[in-house]
DNA sequence: CATGAATGAGGGTTCATTCAT
DNA sequence: GATGAATGAACCCTCATTCAT
């Protein structure tokens, strides 16, 4: 039904707009025209919108095994669409210990599908060490730019407003700078190279 | 007053055991066998409590000009410290963003202190590479190192958490090893040095 | 809806009977046997509560111009409904000045309906002075006269039950017969006729 | 003692600036540099601190009875201490009913000085008779009078606040006016006389 | 006399949720 | 599907009042 979307896309904009808990179910049906009831029939209680809105932003950040990014280039491109993603959905990583705090089944589900996403991004690194981008002279490197990854996706967006930065879907690049800064060290020639083109 | 000390010792425990909007004045109050009518005696609301939360935090944070840590051993040291410190106060950084949106004199705040905080970063990091434990081959380094070292202050123990590890103080050991990883590529001897013997 | 209005009924019951204060929002659902959430879902406040009473009355005592009263008997009848309506809702004459400094937009809106009450008052005489019930041999008896209409109809009242009186509705009749003392000295033989006859 | 003095111009100086609900023992306490405790010590509660005020006011009011006015200009001159004193203590007649309604006690002292006020009113009317400054033609003008009086004393403040003058000590006069222009038509040349040199 | 911490009932209000229509 | 009135528990907070010091 279309209700169902109409809902989920109101409730999205005021919590981006606000937080979360300033945005009750009965402003999400008013500033949508609807009455509470019918919000209600279309989704039980505020958690189940989140983890709605949850879900459907994890759904566009799944990739296909073969889609994995297997050069810099296409680590580049997944980054600004994980960021653009991300930045629709603000509100998600803006509260997302108090979120997950608040409701048990959204945490087992996000840890879940973090530890997934953070093998992933082992993978598409070990990906890029095969394929002559990356050099890991010793141990632990990989663990080390894997958790700044993580870190930098799930943080950025936050860390950018804690600073006080003006913040548009514009800044996000950072994410993907940040990432590249930690990598670089370890880039081999080809991976300089490829990096260079991207910033051309 | 002892009362005063006793409220936030109060309020700090709930906090951190469950999220802050669940626990209401009215909790806090019972959990410490007070009247509602006291608590709010002494402190306005709960806003005012968290506020005063951040300024003790914040304070025991602070490092005067001469302790700035000038050496690898010294960083590690104080870094131990922030993270002993973060993880007493820890569900602030967990909230960070939605506490920051429902104060904005807390906001406020907080973004002056954390550009200070930033600056004192790389302040420090400038003095690593002065005393020969950092050599910065290209520029931005210092920005990056900062950037991360930033990240892992704010958000490490929010980052754990995600992983769905199981939570101590212990753990946040891995925040100063984060950063560590970072500067890695850039110690000198000298700075390679200082490390293993942390290690050890 | 019935609702609203059996809110304004009950809320104006208890106003009349005790004080506006006493009233909370509370007594008055609970009075009227219902939940003290469905009241604040009608009405925001008893501010809201106060006002809406204030506008039916206010709406009452309005006039075309064309039903302005020309002569004795039909002010004499607009004064015996107002009385009537003011007795109705005699809580609000009784905290007027308490009420207007507790909301500057009752407050101002009454002062203008106020003024303009005034304005029609001086009308009124006018039109009697040149129907030839009223002669005024000086300067200034209109506005005399229009300040005792006003004072009594604001506060006649307030003022009986400042002498003890047993208060009910036939006693407001002496509102009336307060201005008419007002206007005696003034009346022209066909006043004097007229408001025998109303006596009689 | 001076601190029930303080108290009570402490008091007398909040109720006149907002309303008597408004300023709470507490606000009164803190707005003197005092202990709520030592509040409560000279005085029981507010109801104690407002009655305290509305005795001083009344005793300020009170005659012997060789002081009674028996001239127009003695008359005047009473009006006017009246103004003042009502002026200094303005915040009582504002709230009149709420306060009597709230306070059996002050009711029925008020109403008991009120109905005395009215009989002295009487009296000396009867004396401006005597005196040959009045004449009355027929039956009820001294009690006419003696109503216009009275309503003019207790409510001529809260009057010229429903009309949104700018309220000063100063516009007060308007009180004895309202009460000369009811005079008017019953003076006689001697009367007149003593009006016109008052005036002058 | 004076302090000020402490009480606790109750204030107005909010809001997720239900349910008859 | 949709409405919107209704519920009631709970929220934060106020304030007259007490009382040990």
């Amino acid at each position: 039904m279309g209700t169902k979307k109409k809902i989920l896309a109101g409730a999205l904009k005021l919590f981006n707009e606000g937080n979360t808990q300033a945005a009750t179910t009965n402003h999400i049906a008013a500033a949508l025209g609807m009455s509470p009831g019918n919000l209600h029939y279309h989704y039980k209680n505020r958690e189940a919108i989140i983890l709605r809105l949850y879900e459907e932003m994890q759904a566009q950040t799944e990739l296909e095994p073969q889609e994995r990014p297997d050069s810099i280039e296409a680590l580049h491109a997944h980054m600004s669409h994980l960021a653009h993603v991300y930045w629709t959905y603000r509100f998600f990583h803006r509260e997302l210990l108090f979120l997950l705090s608040r409701d048990p089944e959204l945490k087992a589900r996000y840890i879940r599908d973090n530890l997934a996403h953070r093998g992933r991004i082992v993978l598409v690194l070990a990906g890029l060490v095969d394929n002559g981008y990356l050099q890991v002279p010793y141990d632990n490197v990989l663990e080390h730019l894997a958790d700044t990854t993580l870190l930098a996706t799930q943080f950025w967006i936050p860390f950018l407003e804690t600073l006080g930065d003006p913040l548009d879907e514009y800044h996000l690049e950072g994410m993907f700078q940040h990432v590249q800064g930690a990598m670089r060290p370890y880039l081999t020639p080809k991976g300089l190279k490829a990096l260079a083109e991207i910033s051309a």
